[in-house]
DNA sequence: TCAATAACTGTATATAATTACAGTACATGT
DNA sequence: ACATGTACTGTAATTATATACAGTTATTGA
């Protein structure tokens, strides 16, 4: 989204404004108007420079033809996550979602490998909606890094021990001891699953 | 939704769809090539009427000025099925999603009762994704209506015979006959699960 | 049987909109 | 010193678009 002048930004804002008010997308000339330039002509250069920035897409030839690209917003989706990086770092998002209602909660979305959760109804490649926050409440089902990687689990804390439990028979209890470089990326608060077999 | 006619609600479909795919509404003569109308005035007063029944808002003297009134866009989340009904019958609406890019194939959102499909990661409340067909292949999970009830189960051919399977070992196949009142509403192609526990 | 509505085709026109071209002015990096 | 980019004004042509009007055919409820 960088790059962008200040007047190219506020053209990106005045098409989004325009289409969030009114369900389609501004013309040259209401662009002008609104930001009160004298020649449309202003307007279609920025809009040019836009395109060439890789922010919106026009449609040649057709009327209010602009789309925004708009990967910035919405939601990401967080595929592997690169050893020593913040969970939402650049180079681990996968791509974006767009906002809805339903995710109104979420933070990043992470994509489930493995089937250690299979027993809360979380399977494999689910993606899993997650709230950035770093504690957790016993039994919680949380995202933690351990040594680097990220994993979802039920935290448990048993007197003063705390586990991460896998929801599946096959795999046992993980104890989290000082020993390790722990940490609480956020909690599940919902999940996404784009196939079904 | 109702009081729509066929060819108005074809319309007001190609409406939403354009707006999916492009981001801004289609023109008279975009939709009447979609359609096959050979004169653009046939959208256009498919246009009034989809206005004077309240479902779309016209911006006069706009191009592409055509607004989706809110309720009606998005997919339809049905909640109760009430006996005799559509599935998707205005009565049975609980509310409606917006579109998003995870959810391009599903026709609408059935809310899951009960935990007979717990094996499959499908748990109680969860929002499940339908796509309408009428017919299954064999092992895929469908909503089917039988009697009236609207359930969710794995579709399974054993030579002639036909089950609906439960995935959970507390529940027994039903086997569906001619006698009773089928029919297939549609396949599951997703999940979303809006609150975890 | 009449009026109203749906569902179009076909023609026409005013206006909405994109987009190219010709300028001006200023700033910046090479 | 010069090309390149930003940031406009102004004009104009072509095309895109909305929208009115005049018909036709078929259906439906009063």
């Amino acid at each position: 989204m960088l790059n962008l002048t200040n007047q190219q930004f506020k053209v990106f804002e005045v098409i989004k404004a325009h289409l969030l008010n009114n369900g389609f997308p501004p013309t040259r000339a209401e662009i002008a108007e609104i930001l009160d330039f004298k020649s449309v002509n202003a307007a279609e250069s920025h809009i040019k420079a836009l395109v060439k920035k890789g922010v919106i897409e026009k449609v040649p030839g057709s009327s209010r033809g602009i789309r925004l690209i708009d990967q910035l917003s919405g939601i990401p989706l967080i595929g592997k996550i690169a050893a020593g990086t913040p969970i939402t770092a650049i180079e681990n998002v996968e791509k974006h979602i767009p906002n809805n209602p339903l995710t109104q909660n979420v933070d990043f979305f992470l994509r489930v490998q493995g089937d250690s959760m299979i027993e809360a109804g979380i399977l494999e490649d689910d993606l899993v909606g997650i709230k950035s926050c770093n504690y957790a409440e016993n039994g919680e089902i949380i995202a933690a890094r351990l040594d680097n990687e990220v994993t979802l689990k039920r935290f448990k804390k048993e007197g003063n021990r705390a586990f991460l439990k896998p929801e599946n028979a096959a795999y046992s209890n993980i104890e989290v001891t000082g020993n390790q470089d722990f940490s609480i990326e956020g909690r599940a608060v919902g999940i996404v699953r784009e196939s079904i077999s």
